[in-house]
RNA sequence: UGCUCCGUAGUGUAAUUGGCAACACGCCUGACUCUGGAUCAGGAAAGUCUAGGUUCGAGCCCUAGCGGAGCAACCA
């Protein structure tokens, strides 16, 4: 009864959709959806910019429209190629397609200087000579209003001659601005005679040098948008005050019943973390990581070298939702969706951190048998693997103890514990070196033990993941931890973000050992190390010594163990 | 002391637009037992920032207050 009711009920929507909806119904803009993604092309991509693509793509699919990337390239001292190839990359990854309508802010140089040109000559624009500190000062505070420029009312002629003159590179840069001539008194600062264009010499990445003017974010994107006939235009938060200047271009622009609708949502804060992009920059810059794609950084390039999926990402962004809430999202969330995802599509495979050589007596020397293993025990379509046992074998440092404290259900002297997929072994030694470290254990197995054997079902204190010594592979394990620790630099917006480092955030560990099922295993591969955690193939394996990127661990492995 | 936006369990989001405050994460119990902290079962936790008002009925509408964020780059 109650859930043939919700069936019928719909999915409950965001403020966003219920506004495109709203849209729709009304008929605007001949009930189209078609939205853009513009990044900035002075940085990689980070999980922020995944919320933003997310649903600027996802609004674009639900209700059937397109989405545009779109790059907003109006500063050339800021901007380079670099950034837009790794952009496009990382908008694949994530699984989405602009097609074939990947603009530039750029393409419309062109089009924004004859915007301007006709705001100069409708008397709504104006060249400013003066410095951008006495400009500053005009502008008045948030309590009171700015004052007029002397040169607000130059004569159409004059401004129209000036503005020609500063893109011939006539004159040097921040000698004069061309200024839209709205309200010196308007109580939102974004209306007081906005700079629209500005002298730059730098060589534009896509434009060389052709300007030596280029127009101000606000100049550009209202316009790109509606020269694209972009309907909804999301964006962040912080873009709310902006939006009655964005109006008023459009405006002045519009020729027909057409106009794209600026819409804000909260920008994705995470606990733990730093997502501006100039502080990313600076910590790469430093050296402080070791590039965009270190592992540690929230950088999507950073996240997939760490084994995150697109999935997960897109998991998390939908769990966390779109409001106009400045709320602070917990990592915690954004580690529950790529374990949720990798449970189910990473293998489990052996592999030990922290070898410690243990010698099955009683089996026979130069023999090894093969042992079959599910890869995945919660889903049989993965199949099995092959794990070879033989007489000696690494298991982890910590799963043996000389003297076992209370609550040790592991191997200790005179114990018993199950190899998982193998036998049970009973310990019957250990050697020591001269500095009384424990470099060999000796134990005994149950050849009636062996995994669907007679005696398989014994009840044994624990269960430990192994690899056979001889068919070892070589491998070097790191162990991201968070960059930022202690103190959330997240709340801090105008504090260094180096004040917050983490110095344990990378931890290398050498000589481990993994089961010989991973040979071939190629950059990106993930699996489960069992008992341990989520990890990564990296990039920089090489022959004979496979290194591996902690994705996420276990919580708390050893709890549920010693119960 | 201006303008704009926002206040719902610890966190993040819902609430069929005025009708029994729900979901997820996290936390706690229990079950399962070759290990997955998966799966299953259960639990604690907000009475919706405050005070008024309208109404049979308010998280939702109105008023005032309190609290938080954003805005005064020739950045985006």
């Amino acid at each position: 009864m109650k859930e043939s009711e919700d069936i019928g009920k719909p999915e409950s929507q965001n403020f966003i959709e219920q506004a495109i909806e709203k849209d729709l119904n009304e008929g605007r803009n001949g009930k189209r959806v078609h939205t853009r993604f513009p990044p900035e092309p002075n940085g990689y991509l980070h999980i922020g910019h995944a919320k933003a693509i997310c649903l600027d793509f996802g609004m674009a699919e639900n209700y059937g429209g397109k989405c545009n990337l779109r790059f907003d390239d109006t500063n050339p001292t800021k901007e380079d190629v670099e950034y837009v190839d790794s952009i496009k990359e990382d908008i694949r990854w994530l699984g989405f397609t602009w097609e074939d309508r990947e603009f530039y802010a750029s393409d419309y140089f062109g089009r924004l200087w004859e915007f301007a040109v006709s705001l100069i000559k409708r008397g709504l624009a104006y060249v400013d000579d003066q410095s951008a500190d006495t400009i500053s000062e005009q502008k008045g505070t948030t309590t009171q209003p700015g004052l007029s420029s002397p040169f607000r009312d130059r004569s159409i002629e004059e401004n129209l001659d000036l503005f020609f003159r500063m893109n011939e590179g006539e004159f040097a840069e921040g000698s004069r601005v061309l200024r839209a001539k709205i309200d010196m008194a308007s109580p939102n600062m974004h209306m007081r005679d906005p700079i629209i264009y500005r002298i730059l010499k730098t060589p534009h990445h896509r434009t060389a040098a052709k300007w030596k003017v280029y127009p101000m974010y606000d100049f550009a994107h209202g316009q790109s948008d509606y020269f694209e006939g972009i309907t909804h235009s999301l964006c962040t938060l912080e873009f709310e005050v902006h939006r009655p200047l964005y109006d008023w271009f459009i405006d002045q622009l519009k020729t027909d019943d057409y106009r794209p609708r600026q819409i804000e949502f909260n920008r994705l804060n995470l606990t733990y973390t730093v997502m501006s992009k100039r502080k990313l920059l600076e910590l790469v810059k430093d050296g402080v990581v070791k590039g965009w794609d270190d592992p540690r950084m929230p950088t999507l390039c950073g996240l997939r070298r760490r084994g995150y999926t697109p999935e997960s990402i897109k998991r998390f962004v939908d769990l966390i939702g779109y409001t106009k809430v400045e709320a602070i999202n917990d990592v915690s969330l954004l580690e529950y969706a790529i374990r949720e995802d990798l449970n189910k599509r990473a293998p489990r495979v052996f592999g030990v951190l922290k070898p410690l050589r243990v010698i099955i007596t009683n089996f026979p020397e130069g023999v090894s048998e093969e042992m079959e293993i599910d890869n995945n025990p919660e889903d049989e379509s993965q199949g099995k693997r092959i794990v070879p046992f033989s007489r000696e074998i690494y298991i982890e440092q910590d799963d043996f103890s000389e003297n076992p404290p209370n609550k040790f259900f592991r191997l200790a002297p005179g114990r018993e514990v199950r190899l998982k997929g193998a036998y049970i072994i009973s310990c019957t030694d250990l050697v020591k070196n001269s500095e009384g470290e424990i470099t060999e254990v000796h134990c005994t197995y149950d050849p009636e033990t062996k995994s669907g054997g007679p005696q398989a079902d014994r009840r044994v204190k624990g269960t430990l993941h192994w690899v056979s010594a001889a068919h070892a592979l070589n491998a070097e394990v790191r162990l991201y931890d968070r960059l930022f620790s202690d103190e959330d630099p997240s709340g801090h917006k105008d504090t260094d973000a180096r004040e917050f480092l983490n110095p344990d955030s990378l931890t290398v560990i050498k000589d481990c050992k993994v089961e010989p099922s991973l040979v071939d295993a190629g950059p990106l591969t993930r699996v489960q190390f069992q008992r341990v955690g989520y990890f990564c193939v990296d990039y920089d394996s090489r022959p004979g010594m496979l290194v591996f990127n902690r994705t996420v661990g276990l919580k708390d492995t050893w709890a549920r163990l010693n119960k």
